[in-house]
Formats: structure tokens, sequence, C-alpha cells
DNA sequence: TGCTTGACATAAT
DNA sequence: CATTATGCCAAGC
């Protein structure tokens, strides 16, 4: 039920509006989970959804703004399609400018379009 | 109970 | 800018 890491990450992927994406690292964020290595667990939680969930997975993508590339072929270009649809465009590289798609949480939390961690 | 894999991120080359 | 190597944590077997 909720409380669980899954269903805050499935919370915060139900909040990113059609036609904007999110990386995997902010969905972490967003969901409480902070550091590197959290964001794997995102795509671990969004492969657990059941079928028929919906919760717009489609819409979380890694921090180079392309599609993960999975393990199994056409998944990632059945979600390419989904975003596509939305409105989203993608270029020859299969990439979409993350400064213009990318969903910014206003009021929530900080994750506004700043670059993340000082070095 | 312990090892391997994984829808990633970051730093280094 | 692309690729490679390493780190992190949890779930699955």
């Amino acid at each position: 039920m909720a409380g669980s890491a899954y269903e805050r990450v499935y919370a915060v992927v139900r909040r990113i509006p059609r036609g904007r994406v999110a990386t995997y690292g902010q969905v972490a964020e967003l969901a409480g989970l902070r550091g590197p290595g959290r964001a794997r667990r995102i795509g671990y939680a969004l492969h657990a959804l059941p079928p028929g969930t919906t919760v717009p997975w489609h819409r979380v993508i890694n921090a180079r703004g392309e599609v993960s590339p999975r393990r199994r072929p056409g998944e990632d270009l059945a979600q390419r399609l989904l975003l596509q649809r939305e409105g989203i465009r993608f270029d020859a590289r299969g990439r979409v400018p993350l400064a213009r798609v990318r969903w910014r949480p206003r009021g929530r939390a900080r994750a506004t379009g700043r670059p993340r961690r000082p070095r």
C-alpha cells in the first residue's frame, strides 16, 4: 500500500503532465530518494508496474534525454512513439530537448532546471 | 542467506 | 560530445 518506496515513485510519475518528461534522477529526488544509485531503483519500480496501470511510465527517461535502451528491443521504441503522440519531438539521435520538455514541478520541490550537485 | 542483475547517474578518458 | 568504468540499492533466484 501507500508508504512504500514504489508507491512514492508512482505518485510522482503520475504528476508528470502530458507532453512533458522527467528523468529518473528527478523522479528519485521528488520521491524522496536522493543520491546516486537511487535512480536505478526508479527503473526497477516502473518495471514492476502491473499491466493496465494508469501510471505514465513512458514519461520517464534518462538524464541524457534519451529513452533508456531496454533489454527487450521494441519496448523502448513503443515508449518513444507514446511520447511523440503527446507532442514530444525526437531528433535524429533519438533524443529530446530536455531544456524544453522537462517537467518543472513548482511549489512542491526544487528540481528547478538547475544543475543539481556541484562537484 | 548470499550472489547476480538492473527502465541509471556521475566522473573520467 | 561519445564511450567506458564505477557506485549505489533493492528485488529476484
